[in-house]
DNA sequence: CATGAATGAGGCTTCATTCAT
DNA sequence: TATGAATGAAGCCTCATTCAT
């Protein structure tokens, strides 16, 4: 029993360690409760709900979850701070700015095409999120911009770029990629690097001052993601 | 109430007729939940908030807003209609398709602009909606949709465009535009046309085979708004 | 309707009046909710119950009670709230010491006798009141105390007390009183006249110098309380 | 688990001989109830709170307590058969009246003053108590009351007494020492010794015919105290 | 002996809606 | 037109207790 001896002989409780068990439980409660929330929105689901889909009896489940504020908390989470690790790896990476907003966009849609539901949910529900919560995402959310914007001020410092509101430039990259996971659903086809592809296209087209050369993206980018892959993995087993 | 009874013993209220003040108050009403809705969500709102922002006891709100889902439903009524009244009225016009699309734009950043509020209800809150209303509105979406695509196929048919997709054109173009709403409060400064000729400028340089000269494009422009404020006038008054 | 019209023309709510049916059926409600808490605890007593109890369904009753919390509240309310303007007009008579001590005797005997269950709630359940209402009980209680430890203070500068411990003197005139809430429902032949008697005679003789004469302080009874009487009446119209 | 069928086909468990460490070890477990309930009411202390306090999660818990029910029952016990075993030995000792009810008074305020917390569950939680327990209690209780009664009948037969109304006497006797656990924590300065000498001096003053000689009084108690010392110590082996 | 996981009833509170006045 | 009062289902969450391991 994870306890210790105090030195006037009473016991204290520690924080009894979870087991794995209960963490692939927790997941899995999780998942279930991105889907609802995605499909009725989160004022909409109720606990009940998410305790019928999961399988679990209302008191089970909320030994799990701890309350619905934290399960929107950790939803949020789950898009962001993978988001953030790539994110702030690839900014760091040594190759043109054209390749790291490419990367920047694999990476982004990657979240939006294969975790529909939890972007829905991320961009839905933020305001539901309260007090340090809230504060704790807005920050996030701030790291991440402020990403995007630092390889385009890096453009702009080169010359590069033709409109000079770079604001308004992160804010279209935003618009082109985020929006996509309304209708993404419907188009099962089209893959996460085509569509990077074709935004980064014509993204960089819109704002370059010089065209872009597609062969010479393209040919660079390979290179950028193995180098990433490489960065990740390494942060992986720190 | 008055009411009468159906021939199948139900009963069913006689609809007096309304007053001119009705439809005034009503329209308050619907302003009072349109700002609600957007900053706590749907489910988030009660039906009490509402009367309390208009200053209206529990079963006077009744009497304008029939219920809550009524509610939502002519939210959606109020950012589509003029949208369709708008979209329809432009693609029949007699103009470049460059034009077009930049009027359409125009039309959309209207909307999001002026109505955040709306924009955000619509575009959040579409799964709340039951049963009629659901089904209503998904036709009017699409209808909406379409019109952009039959602009874009005209282009197509012309071999003016470079990508062959053109239903990811459109949804393309739509990401460009609706995720504004997300964040257009942070740049109060940007104005529907300077959004518009931006937006614009990016589509088309990304998906014309030809480079776009924006100073054409602004001069008809010029025409096309024009005849488009003809046009609209005509139909009000119908 | 009771709003106002502000300066933009906007109508806002204002606090509605109540009716008074609504402030008795409230009253109605309280008197129920002190004999559950009194009978069960305020924690052993659901919402539900009191409901029942008051033949009110569970969404009424939160129209009348706002919450559990500010029940509790009220009871404490009106235990102290008569007794504090009762014992307040009793020290600042001009009468002698020991007829004021008889006095606050029979007003704080009225309470326990005549209210018992609310008093029992008073006694019992005070440390389950949160923040706020906590804190301003506590000054309330003090309040009382000091008045009956004034008294004391001018027997002791008058040199008639035998006891040099005020604070423990008047602490023993509230054992001597406030238990009585535990058995008096056993003794309902007791009325409040003849245990202040007996408490006061009992307590007097325990602290004074010189025996305390009943006789005499039968007699000055009388007067004060009929000063009293006139004090209370023209306070009630203030 | 070692259960048995029991002719009527019930499982019943089979008693396993409880080790020293067991009783320590649950001892332990009701001390901590014991400040809890306390604090917080039974109703208002989850038995989670007390595994957590105790060190001890849910399941070793209720091998220990048995039931929530059980504690509470333990913790009357504990303040009951103490005060029980004393009292009885004291009414029955060959000495006067006053001295017997100083004892009395010692005995009581031993419990009240070192076991505040005890006291405190006994005297506001008693009808949390369910059946079975309930009536064992009041029957104990009605016997501690019994004994000073017995004391205060002597002394009215020997016509020492003032007041006829012994059952109100006695009343009195314990208005004066059980409302003490209320205020106890502020006077940590009193002694038990010093109140059982300032209540009875005040409660016998007050009731008897001829004033009370506190020298005396005191004289005789040191030779009471060291008797009922020998008798509870030979209680103890029997 | 001890644990973590589970249960389901019940806790307090808010909800959208109705209706007599 | 407008209101206050009422309803009952549903909201989120905690409870005492059990039991396989």
């Amino acid at each position: 029993m994870p306890t210790t001896r105090t030195e006037r002989g009473k016991t204290a409780r520690v924080e009894r360690a979870k087991t794995a068990r209960y963490y692939r439980k927790r997941e899995q409660v999780v998942d279930v409760a991105v889907q609802l929330f995605s499909k009725n929105g989160y004022a909409g689901t109720g606990v009940a709900d998410i305790g019928e889909a999961a399988g679990l009896a209302r008191g089970a489940l909320y030994y799990y979850i701890g309350s619905k504020d934290a399960l929107l908390a950790e939803i949020h989470d789950r898009v962001l701070d993978p988001l953030l690790v790539e994110t702030s790896a690839i900014v760091g990476m040594d190759i043109s700015f054209q390749a790291r907003l490419r990367l920047l966009s694999e990476a982004l849609l990657r979240q939006i095409v294969h975790r529909r539901d939890h972007v829905r949910v991320f961009l839905h529900e933020y305001q539901q999120l309260q007090g340090e919560h809230r504060v704790r995402f807005r920050v996030k959310r701030r790291r991440f911009e402020s990403h995007i914007l630092s390889v385009l001020e890096e453009a702009h410092s080169e010359g590069k770029l033709r409109e000079p509101d770079l604001d308004l430039a992160m804010l279209t990259y935003l618009n082109l990629h985020n929006y996509t996971y309304q209708w993404v659903s419907r188009r099962p086809d089209l893959t996460v690097q085509e569509l990077a592809r074709f935004y980064c296209g014509i993204f960089l087209n819109g704002i370059l001052t010089d065209p872009l050369d597609q062969a010479v993206a393209d040919a660079e980018l390979e290179h950028g993601r193995s180098v990433l892959g490489v960065l990740l993995t390494k942060g992986l087993d720190h």
